[in-house]
RNA sequence: GGCCCCAUCGUCUAGCUCGGUUUAGGACGUUGCCCUCUCAAGGCAAAAACACGGGUUCAAAUCCCGUUGGGGCUACCA
C-alpha cells in the first residue's frame, strides 16, 4: 500500500508550533516510507479563512524545509465533490435534510442547558420551517444504539457510544460541507493512507467514521498524537510566549533547531536529543510516539537552538545573519571578517538575533560604553598602560592573534601586572563592556586601525 | 455535567509491548567544582521522578481495577 498523508491546516491564522509538529509527524512519517505527503487547505469556512494566512502557512512549511507532493488542494474548490457524496447518501436515505436553523437550535440549546439536560439534536425537529424555498442543511442519519470503533495507531481500540452522536451536519445551507463532512471525503478521495492528527480530533474521528461506514468507503489508518501544552498545562496559547513559528523565526531560530526541538515533543529514539534531517527520515516511527500530552519548554528549545548555532557551517550562519545586520545599518560582506565574528560569537549566542546584538563593536565605531564599566576600568591609572599597549601593536607586523598575546606579553612584563589587569580595561575600551570573546581574537577581528584608534579614544576617556 | 484521552525527576523523555538484568538511565534547567583575560563554551559532580489506593504474582514503574489529577470534545468552527 502506498503511504499518503497529508498536513490539513485551516488558514484562519499563523501556522502555531501544534500544527506544525503535526505537520512534521506527518511528512516524517511519509518520507520514511517513500510516501507522498500532502498540503491541503481547509478552508471551508468562508468567514474566517484568508490568503494571506493561507501564504503565511505555507511560507513557514517551506522554511521548515516541509516539502509537499503536487499542488495544494482547496477545499474550497472543491464543493461539487462534497455535494455529490451528500447527495448520495440523501438518495440512499442516510442522510436527509433540515430546515431548523442554527437560531432556533441555539434557543432548544440554551433550555436544555439551562434545565441542566443533557442536550441532543432530535431527528423529529427537521422539519421545522420546512418550505420548497426554505434553505436546509444535510445531517447524517445515524443509529440511536451500538458503538463506533475508533481503531488508533498510538492508543489502540476505543470505542464511542452511538448514543452519545448527533445526526451531525454535513452539508451546511451555504452548500459548504461541515468539517468532519469535507475531511472524510477528501481523505478517501486523495488516497491517505494515515491521518496523523492530534487528540483533540479523537470525537471528530468517530463521526468521520460513521460518514465512510454510511457511504461504504475504506479508511485511511489513524494516529492521534497527544496535544503540546503551555508551561501551565492549558492548551498552548498566545499568552504563553510566542506560539507561532514565524515568530521563532524572526526571533532569530533555525528552521533545523525547531524541527529537532517540535519532533522531540512526543517521539523519541532512545536518548537522542539532535537529529539532522536525514536522521529524522531514517529513524522515524509511528511507535515511539508517546500518548501522554507535552509541555512546550522554551529553555530547552533555547537550547536546541544554541547547539544549531554552535553547529551549522559558519557559510550558513554568515548567510542568514547578514540581512540581520542590514536591517541595522552595519554594512558587511561574507567576507573573512564576518566569519571569524561568527565564530567567536556563536559559543556565546542562543539566537541568530542575540549573536547581532553582541556583535555591534565589531560593526561600527560608534558603540555606547557601559557606564559601570567606563568608571571602573578606564581610570587615570590606565593612561600609561594603554599608551604600552599601543606602542607594542603598533610595531606588530603580523596582527594574529599569537603575536598579539606576544605584545600582551611584553606589557605584562615591563608593568608587572596580569592579564586581567591589563585585558578588561582594553576590553572596555574595544567593545564599550566587560563581556566579549577573548581580547587577543577581539583585537585580531578588529584589526590594527581600529585598535589603536579606540586605545586613543578610551586614554581620551580616562583623562577625567 | 456527559463522553473520550492521558499519568516516570520542575520540563522533554528511556525503561512498560514480552513483570525480575534498575541503587529507575539520558537531556534541558538548577546548584557546586574545574578550566579561565571577561562572558560564554567545554569538562566533572550533585540535588531531583515511577500520582494515590487496592489487587494479580515468589516478584510490578512494568499487568488489572478504582480514586485523584490534568487535558480534549460536546457548533450549519476547524
Amino acid at each position: 500500500m502506498k503511504i499518503v498523508t497529508r498536513f490539513a491546516p485551516s488558514p484562519t491564522g499563523v501556522l502555531h508550533i501544534g500544527g506544525a509538529r503535526t505537520a512534521i509527524f506527518n511528512w516524517l512519517f511519509a518520507r520514511n516510507n517513500g510516501g507522498n505527503f500532502i498540503l491541503r487547505i481547509e478552508d471551508t469556512d468562508q468567514a474566517r479563512s484568508t490568503k494571506e494566512s493561507e501564504k503565511e502557512i505555507l511560507e513557514s512549511m517551506k522554511w521548515l524545509g516541509l516539502d509537499w507532493d503536487s499542488e495544494p488542494i482547496r477545499q474550497s474548490e472543491r464543493t461539487e465533490i462534497y455535494k455529490e457524496y451528500a447527495n448520495k447518501l440523501l438518495s440512499e436515505g442516510k442522510a436527509y435534510k433540515c430546515y431548523v436553523t442554527p437560531e432556533q437550535l441555539q434557543e432548544k440549546r440554551k433550555e436544555a442547558q439551562e434545565k441542566g439536560e443533557y442536550f441532543k439534536y432530535k431527528r423529529e425537529w427537521a422539519e421545522i420551517g420546512a418550505a420548497p424555498d426554505k434553505p436546509f442543511a444535510i445531517r447524517l442519519a445515524t443509529e440511536d444504539a451500538g458503538k463506533v470503533l475508533v481503531q488508533d495507531l498510538i492508543r489502540g481500540n476505543i470505542e464511542f457510544d452511538l448514543k452519545e452522536i448527533d445526526d451531525f451536519v454535513i452539508l451546511r445551507a451555504d452548500g459548504f460541507p461541515t468539517y468532519n463532512f469535507a475531511v472524510a471525503i477528501d481523505d478517501f478521495d486523495m488516497g491517505i493512507s494515515h491521518v496523523i492528527r492530534g487528540d483533540d480530533h479523537l470525537t471528530n474521528t468517530s463521526k468521520q467514521i460513521l460518514i465512510y461506514d454510511a457511504l461504504d468507503l475504506g479508511k485511511p489508518k489513524f494516529a492521534h498524537v497527544s496535544m503540546i501544552l503551555g508551561e501551565d498545562k492549558a492548551k498552548l496559547s498566545k499568552r504563553h510566549g510566542a506560539t507561532s513559528v514565524i515568530e521563532y523565526k524572526n526571533d532569530g531560530y533555525l528552521p533545523e533547531a525547531v524541527l529537532n526541538y517540535l519532533v522531540r515533543l512526543g517521539w523519541s529514539f532512545g536518548d537522542q536529543e539532535i537529529f539532522t534531517k536525514d536522521e529524522l527520515i531514517e529513524k522515524f516511527n509511528l511507535e515511539s510516539i508517546g500518548k501522554s500530552p507535552s509541555i512546550f519548554n522554551p529553555e530547552k528549545f533555547l537550547w536546541v537552538n544554541s547547539w544549531y548555532i554552535k553547529n551549522r557551517p559558519t557559510e550558513e550562519i554568515a548567510e542568514k545573519i547578514m540581512p540581520l545586520l542590514k536591517e541595522r545599518g552595519y554594512k558587511t560582506e561574507p567576507d573573512i571578517t564576518l566569519l571569524k565574528v561568527i565564530k567567536e560569537l556563536r559559543e556565546r549566542s542562543e539566537t541568530l538575533n542575540e549573536m547581532v546584538e553582541k556583535s555591534s563593536y565589531f560593526f561600527t565605531n560608534d558603540f555606547e560604553y557601559d557606564e559601570n564599566a567606563k568608571n571602573k576600568f578606564l581610570t587615570e591609572d590606565m593612561i600609561p598602560i594603554f599608551q604600552k599597549v599601543i606602542e607594542k601593536l603598533t610595531n606588530l607586523e603580523n596582527f594574529t592573534h599569537d603575536p598579539i598575546h606576544n605584545a600582551f606579553g611584553k606589557v605584562m612584563d615591563e608593568t608587572e601586572l596580569k592579564l586581567g589587569k591589563i585585558a578588561q580595561p582594553v576590553r572596555v575600551a574595544l567593545t564599550g563592556g566587560t563581556k566579549s570573546p577573548g581580547i587577543f581574537e577581539v583585537i585580531e577581528i578588529l584589526g590594527k586601525e581600529k585598535t589603536i584608534e579606540r586605545l586613543n579614544k578610551a586614554t581620551r576617556l580616562c583623562s577625567r
